[in-house]
DNA sequence: ATACGGACTTAGTACTTATACT
DNA sequence: AGTATAAGTACTAAGTCCGTAT
């Protein structure tokens, strides 16, 4: 048992803070020597998350660089000088004018509103309305500086990027109880108009820039308190252990908690939604299966051949349109016919359920069962179940990752994790299919001079002609796998254009089920998981061997 | 008993880099 | 070598869930 030196939390306002030189000590290491942390003991008791942390505290974005002479906003055909505040929210527009959401009128709306807030009075006299505004020079200012940026020479390249990496090792870092583990974000959010998804009410509002003061810094009591930017001070440090934030602050449009977190690949981490109630006007409409309403289901005592079928049309997480239809026992459809009757089609249809009863439920049924462990599990067990159907020994290591892909994408399907078809999708597609043709003739011909190698052969019976017609097979036998490989592409792609296969891999699939798949069937773990994703899953391809089962 | 908000976790999109093709 | 496409990363909005205040 480890004595414990300070309390789980420690809090103090810092008017001003101790002057210390130079960021933490990285490098300093724990006496046990233990080179994985998921070979360390499990957690200590009452929520203390950590003993030691120490950081330098976020980077913050520079402040804003007013636009060059002779880049002009016009108001009524008119150049008008902004104020300096005013310039900064007019170029935050002026950026996205080839961006639909400018087209949007709750985002202009907000936008206009927000940016009168910020003008000088004599400004606010001038600008009245939005459709007299011009910012089209300073639109093309920034399309022009992106372009620039792009045509930078190698060396200049490469110096803004040996810059962006002694950043990354500066702020990037932090030292978690003994280890240095790697930040997800480490920058604050740089401010900007607000973009919410689907039909969000707030879209277009200034996203304000965030200062030192508005930072609450997280550490603990002993180590080093980062240093606020010059000229500044932070808002509050403290000392809590029982959660794993490093920094945090309060962003403006939705009034909610911004954090500077770990990497998932440090230790502290490791199907309908539940769908909360949320307030209207607020946010855009969206549900889940507590917050469903009339309007979002149909009932077909019959449809495609099959009773009792339930067919549900919604738009959920990140405004996501969830279309299916399920045939469902008949007693579950006796009982949404009774939930819909006598209600409008805005009313709730589970008016009597919400996200907390149903977690009591599903926690009373299994410990630390909610909607969202049943969401996990049920795309693991999916993805086992998948692997196992689909998967055959004998097959080319090609055709194996075909079928991973397949059972993944069938996960993919069930959690509803959707994509927009890439906007390139039709044209690559094409020239997948001419690859195709091109390589079926290819097979044609080969086929042809195998034949007439064969008779060749069979008419002379010399070792010459015996040579070439195995030469003439050779090469069949490597055209037919090219084309093999090259159909199971334009599968793997047609089946794919619609489905985001990334999220589940990274967020819901145990991934000892794909790592013992891949020791079982000799494919190499790489073909399934990229370099981040075998960070991220040490682990995993650490412990589990080919017999693991979910 | 419910509302609220803090702390994570999940997720799509925008941007960047690597690889494949011409 | 240069460009098109795919893969990978960064970013941050939008969920879930739980504990505490009302």
């Amino acid at each position: 048992m480890q004595h414990v030196p300070f309390p789980d939390r420690w809090t103090t306002r810092a008017p001003s803070h101790p002057c210390s030189p130079g960021g933490p000590h990285l490098g300093v290491s724990s006496p046990t020597v233990v080179l994985f942390w998921w070979e360390e003991e499990k957690e200590s008791p009452g929520g203390v998350k950590w003993t030691q942390l120490e950081h330098r505290g976020p980077w913050f974005v520079p402040p804003y660089e007013p636009l060059p002479e002779g880049v002009c906003f016009y108001y009524d055909g008119k150049p008008v000088k902004l104020s300096l505040a005013a310039e900064e929210v007019a170029t935050f527009y002026g950026k996205m004018l080839d961006h639909e959401y400018t087209t949007k009128e709750v985002f202009q709306n907000n936008f206009f509103s927000d940016w009168r807030k910020e003008m000088t009075a004599e400004e606010r006299k001038v600008i009245k309305h939005l459709d007299k505004c011009d910012f089209t020079e300073i639109h093309r200012y920034f399309v022009d500086r992106t372009a620039a940026r792009k045509a930078l020479s190698k060396e200049e390249k490469q110096k803004l990027k040996e810059e962006a990496e002694k950043l990354q090792q500066e702020f990037g870092y932090c030292i978690l109880d003994g280890h240095r583990e790697k930040i997800g974000n480490f920058k604050t959010e740089p401010p900007g108009l607000f973009r919410g998804r689907g039909d969000h009410p707030k879209m277009g509002m200034l996203k304000r820039r965030v200062l030192p003061e508005d930072v609450t810094i997280n550490c603990s009591r002993d180590s080093k308190v980062p240093e606020p930017p010059v000229g500044h001070r932070w808002k509050e440090v403290r000392c809590d252990r029982t959660v794993t934030w490093l920094a945090a602050w309060t962003e403006n449009v939705q009034n909610s908690i911004k954090y500077i977190m770990l990497n998932p690949s440090s230790k502290l981490k490791l199907a309908l939604r539940a769908g909360h109630e949320k307030e209207e006007g607020e946010t855009a409409d969206t549900v889940g299966c507590c917050s469903l309403r009339v309007e979002h289901i149909r009932l077909h005592p019959e449809a495609d051949g099959r009773p009792y079928v339930v067919e549900f049309d919604f738009l959920g997480k990140d405004s996501i349109r969830y279309y299916n239809r399920v045939p469902v026992e008949k007693a579950v459809y006796e009982n949404l016919q009774l939930f819909v009757e006598n209600k409008g089609p805005g009313a709730e249809l589970f008016d009597r359920l919400t996200t907390a009863s149903l977690n009591k439920h599903l926690q009373d049924l299994m410990d630390g069962l909610t909607a969202k462990v049943f969401r996990t599990c049920n795309a693991s067990l999916t993805l086992q179940g998948q692997l196992r159907a689909l998967t055959r020994a004998e097959d080319g290591v090609a055709a194996k990752i075909l079928s991973y892909n397949r059972a993944n994408r069938a996960v993919a399907v069930l959690c509803n994790h959707q994509r927009a078809t890439p906007k390139t999708f039709e044209k690559s597609m094409q020239t997948l299919r001419s690859k195709i043709e091109a390589k079926v003739k290819q097979v044609a011909e080969a086929k042809a001079e195998l034949k007439k190698a064969r008779a060749d052969h069979r008419s002379r019976g010399d070792s010459r002609s015996k040579s070439f017609l195995e030469k003439r097979g050779r090469l069949l036998e490597k055209l037919e796998e090219q084309l093999r490989r090259l159909s199971m592409q334009a599968t793997d792609k047609e089946e794919g254009k619609q489905v985001a296969l990334g999220t589940s891999k990274l967020n819901y699939l145990d991934p000892r089920i794909s790592v013992a798949w891949c020791k079982r069937f000799g494919v190499p773990v790489e073909k399934i998981y990229n370099k981040t994703q075998r960070e991220k899953f040490a682990w995993a391809l650490d412990m589990a061997g080919k017999d693991f089962e979910f």
